[in-house]
DNA sequence: CGTCGCTTGTGAACAGGTGCACAAAGCGCT
DNA sequence: AGCGCTTTGTGCACCTGTTCACAAGCGACG
C-alpha cells in the first residue's frame, strides 16, 4: 500500500521550518494576549515576528483553520492552539549536565520555567560542586546520573559540560532513555536515529557573524558581488 | 544590464546553508591537524562532522577546487582557506551588553578567544557592577555605551540585556556603528536591512525539542503518522 | 608507460520552503 | 437581504538546498 505523502506530512504534519517558527509566535502572542489584545491579522502577527505575512498564515494554516476571514486570529485561541501542536500541554521534565559556569546560568535562568519546562535535575562530575544548591535544587554527582535519570523519568538532557566530556555524557543519557539532547559543548554528537540533537554553539554563530561582516566590507572598496580573490598556493602556514 | 546570476552567487558566492557549516568543519578539521593527520576524505571529514560526504563536497567546491583526486584534502591548507573564506583571517572585537548570569558566563568563556574574537568591552546598566573585572575586562556603564563601541572599532555586539532593554541596547548599537548582533534575549529585535542579527533561544530549542517528543510518544500508542486529533472549539480559556 | 583503484567535483533530478496573487468567506452597515 | 470591505487559506511558480550518480583526475604500482 503505497501512501506517497510528502516527507513532511508523514512525519508529523508539520515542517520543520514551521515548527521553529511557532515558538516565536506563541512568545509573540504571549505578550499581545498581556496587552489585552482580542484578536490579530495575520499582517500584525507576522510584523512582530518578524516574518511575511503569507508564512505565517501558511504555517497557521498547518495547525488547522482556526482565524476567521475579515477579522484574524482569536489570540488567547491560538495561543492554546499552538502550545497544543507543540507538546505543551504537558510538562517536560529536564536535566542539566555540566554546572559550571554556563550551566550555573542556566540553572538560574527563570524562563525556563515559564513553558512547561522543569529543571528536575543538575549533575556534575566535580565532588565538590555535588550538594551546592542552586534554584532549588541541588547538584547531584555524575555516578548518580542513571538513578536521577530514571527516577524523574526525564527525556530531555541539557548538555553543559566541555566538549571532550560531552559525547560520553550523551551516551550515557541516551542509554537510559533520554531522546531529546540539546547541546552546548562544541561537538558534533553521535547519537542513534531515535534520538535528536540539538545544539547551540556561540562560536559557529560568531563565525558566521564575521562572514558577513567580512562581506560587507570587502563591499565598501571593491566591486559588490566580486568573487573572493584567490591565492596563489604558498606559504600556506604562514597565516 | 541584467545580471540574472543566482542569488545566493549575488550575495556572495558562497550559500548561506554552506556558511552555515563552514565553522564545524573547521573545528573538526582543528581536531585532525592536532592529531598529525596530513590529509582527509571527504567521506571522513564528512563523518565526522555529521554530514552527507556529497553534501560537504559540493560545500567545499564553493571555496574553490581544493582537494586532490584520490587522495583528498591536505587539513592545513582546507583550514586555511576556510578561514579565509569566514573572515577569520582578521580579528574581531566585541562587547557584550548586558553582564549578569549569562553575561558572566559569556564573559568567562575561553573558547571565545581562540576563533579570532576578542571581548573588546562589557557593558551594564547597573551601576554596582561598573569597575568590576572579569577575565580581564572591566565592566563599564551602559551611559558609556558609545564612547566604548567607537573607541574600539566594535562592529560585533552581543546583547545579553532582559528582554525588556534588547531593543533599545539594539538600536543604540546600530546607530555608533554595529553591523552584527548576536542576540540571547527572547525578544525579535528590529534592525536595519544592512544589519545582521543571529539569535540564540533556548527555549525555543526546547519547544522544538518537545514537538518532537510529543510525536515520538504519540507514535508509541497510536498509529504513526495520523494528524493531530482535532478538537471541539470550546472551553478555550481553561486550558 | 599503461593500467587500476580511489576520490574529487559536478550535472541533474528531487525535495522542501517561500512569496505572490486571488478566490472564498465572514462581518458590519445600510 | 444585499453589498462592500477586510482578511484568511491556498494553488502555483520560483528558488534554495540536498542527494544521487558518474566522468574526470590523480597517484601508485607493476
Ligand atoms: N561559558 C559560555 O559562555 C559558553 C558558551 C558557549 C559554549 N560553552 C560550552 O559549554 C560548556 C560548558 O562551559 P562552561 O563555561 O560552563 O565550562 P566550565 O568549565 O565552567 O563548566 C564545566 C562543568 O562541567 C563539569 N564536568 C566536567 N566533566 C563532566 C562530566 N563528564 N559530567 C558532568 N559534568 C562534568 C565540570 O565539573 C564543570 O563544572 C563547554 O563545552 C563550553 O565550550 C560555554
Ligand atoms: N541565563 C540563561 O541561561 C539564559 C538563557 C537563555 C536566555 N537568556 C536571556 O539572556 C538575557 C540575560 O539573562 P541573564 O540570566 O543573564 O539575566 P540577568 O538578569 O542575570 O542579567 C541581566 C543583566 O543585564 C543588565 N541590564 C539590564 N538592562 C540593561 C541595559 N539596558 N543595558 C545594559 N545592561 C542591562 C542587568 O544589570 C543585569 O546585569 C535575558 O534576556 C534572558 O532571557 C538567559
Amino acid at each position: 500500500m503505497p501512501v506517497p505523502r510528502d516527507a513532511a506530512s508523514r512525519r508529523s504534519g508539520i515542517p520543520d521550518a514551521t515548527v521553529a517558527r511557532l515558538p516565536i509566535y506563541l512568545r509573540v502572542l504571549g505578550a499581545f494576549a498581556e496587552s489585552g489584545l482580542p484578536t490579530v491579522s495575520s499582517e500584525g502577527l507576522a510584523a512582530a515576528a518578524g516574518v511575511g505575512s503569507a508564512k505565517l498564515r501558511k504555517d497557521l494554516s498547518h495547525l488547522g483553520s482556526y482565524g476567521t476571514r475579515g477579522v484574524g486570529y482569536d489570540v488567547e485561541y491560538l495561543v492554546y492552539q499552538i502550545s497544543r501542536a507543540l507538546g505543551l500541554t504537558q510538562h517536560y521534565p529536564v536535566a542539566i549536565i555540566g554546572v559550571g559556569n554556563l550551566g550555573h546560568a542556566l540553572a538560574n535562568y527563570a524562563g525556563f520555567g515559564t513553558r512547561g519546562f522543569q529543571i528536575a535535575a543538575l549533575v556534575d562530575a566535580d565532588p565538590r560542586r555535588a550538594g551546592e544548591v542552586i534554584a532549588g535544587i541541588e547538584i547531584r554527582h555524575l555516578d548518580e546520573l542513571e538513578t536521577i535519570i530514571k527516577e524523574h523519568e526525564i527525556s530531555i538532557g541539557v548538555i553543559a559540560t566541555p566538549a571532550a566530556a560531552a559525547q560520553d555524557v550523551c551516551d550515557r543519557l541516551v542509554a537510559c532513555g533520554v531522546t531529546s539532547v540539546l547541546n552546548f559543548a562544541p561537538t558534533v554528537l553521535a547519537v542513534p536515529e531515535s534520538v535528536d540533537v540539538r545544539k547551540v554553539d556561540l562560536s559557529i554563530e560568531l563565525q558566521i557573524l564575521a562572514f558577513h561582516e567580512q562581506r560587507k566590507s570587502a563591499g565598501l572598496h571593491g566591486e559588490p558581488g566580486v568573487a573572493v580573490p584567490d591565492v596563489v598556493r604558498t606559504s600556506v602556514a604562514s597565516a
